[in-house]
DNA sequence: CGGGTATATACGGTGAGGCGTATATTTAAA
DNA sequence: TTTAAATATACGCCTCACCGTATATACCCG
């Protein structure tokens, strides 16, 4: 089935995914444990939603070692992309995805020298 | 309370809402028995749909007689608009809303005469 | 192979929100 | 003042999606 409006609106609406979204918009790549410590959510919550929005290619995933990474999925519908990008840019504002981004810099041992790849 | 994305999302997210903010962006003005026949919906999920996206302001109404108008809010937020626009961009080419443009077109007896108060 | 870390999934419980029916309210017209 | 039309709301039912806990799977390292 290809992505209808209704359908991703309904992906937006919830919180965890919401958050997760704009960091993955704004990071390019995160793993779920980078994911799980910026929004301070227990693991399997975070890796739920993020299964839920890859079912429905809003995100996709690698695997690199034991880590898992999420993307924005490259083959996401202009349309869709341009609501991400409206809805990022007013999310930035809100106070839970600054804190979130906030967070997210100051995590200790950020698997990051892996991302590079 | 002021609108947050989540919010916004979460009225995006139901079917009859999106069909009727859609068509009240095309058309700018529309009475609940207009909605009623172009959806082919029963007129108490119509309205109680229109009275859940008035709370949040989304859209303001106002009485010509018996008949009420629904209109999108004027003072939306700049964010939500541009949100409302791609959206409204994308639905008119899904079959759903394209079947409801033209219920309303063909629809008799329309109390359109009223409309340019 | 065995232990540890990262991630995914299964499961039962629970609450939010959508539904249709019935009814109340408002206005116009007779 | 009664009747009818347009709209709004109240109510109980029911589904769906989220939640936390527990467990499974995958990978790395020793």
């Amino acid at each position: 089935m290809t992505l209808s409006c209704k359908e991703l609106f309904r992906l937006l609406s919830d919180e965890t995914r919401l958050r997760s979204l704009v960091l993955l918009y704004r990071e390019g790549e995160l793993c779920v444990c980078e994911l799980v410590y910026a929004l301070g959510e227990i693991q399997p919550k975070i890796s739920r939603h993020l299964a839920i929005l890859r079912d429905q290619q809003i995100v996709s995933d690698r695997r690199v070692g034991q880590w898992v990474y999420y993307r924005i999925d490259p083959e996401l519908p202009d349309w869709a992309h341009e609501i991400l990008r409206s809805t990022v840019a007013r999310a930035a504002n809100e106070t839970r995805c600054l804190q979130d981004i906030d967070a997210l810099r100051h995590m200790p041992d950020r698997p990051d020298a892996v991302r590079c790849a």
